[in-house]
DNA sequence: ATAACATATTGACAATTATCAATCTGTATA
DNA sequence: TATACAGATTGATAATTGTCAATATGTTAT
């Protein structure tokens, strides 16, 4: 997978209004899936289906406990996502300034 | 406009793969519209498209000369992208630990 | 075992977004 | 003024994504 399609997957998951409510929930610390479920305006199959694109992109961690699932901020996640924004910035070696119009 | 809606609105606009590409482009200096086109396999009313994206977010600005657009990053938008991924961290008052089930 | 519960999965549909061809607008130049 | 060029806009279509109802899976309690 090219680097560009790494970050634009970090981002995407980072691009849905509901998903960023549920981050800034799990700011403040675990939540399980039927508290998150209360707080919000979505069914439980969409709340489950936001779980696993964040979980799949590395900034929310699960953790099963009996038949609730517990959902965290995985601060590496958080980390990479940062560094991908920074490296953003970076000129890569087969990036020079072309001549231009 | 929501918090989580600003946020969101961000994001997206980083969340394209022919977005990352221009961006990576463009840090390495202002470049003209088709030098950019020229290195990517889009047509000129897609990258038009996902240049107008780029600027509403705020992370790129344009300059008109004669006929000839210019792009470059633009520095502040960039870091409000920063402070909004890292604000997502941040605990605010309404979002307070609820004892979960 | 059975029932109740929490969450995941599936399949269908709606909404959004990316893309292109065609066309329009504005600018420079012959 | 006429022509050529750069980029924006429009409208149509394809691809992706978010959503829900129905159902499946796995777990606890009766």
């Amino acid at each position: 997978m090219t680097e560009e399609r790494k970050a634009a997957l970090m981002f995407k998951a980072l691009g849905d209004e509901n998903r960023i409510t549920i981050l800034k929930m799990l700011a403040s610390g675990e939540k399980c899936a039927c508290v998150i479920l209360e707080d919000m305006n979505i069914t439980q199959p969409t709340l489950s289906h936001h779980m696993k694109i964040l979980c799949d992109s590395g900034l929310v961690r699960a953790r099963k406990d009996g038949k609730w699932m517990h959902y965290s901020i995985d601060e590496q996640g958080f980390e990479s996502a940062k560094s991908i924004l920074n490296n953003l910035m970076e000129v890569s070696p087969d990036n020079k300034q072309e001549k231009c119009c």
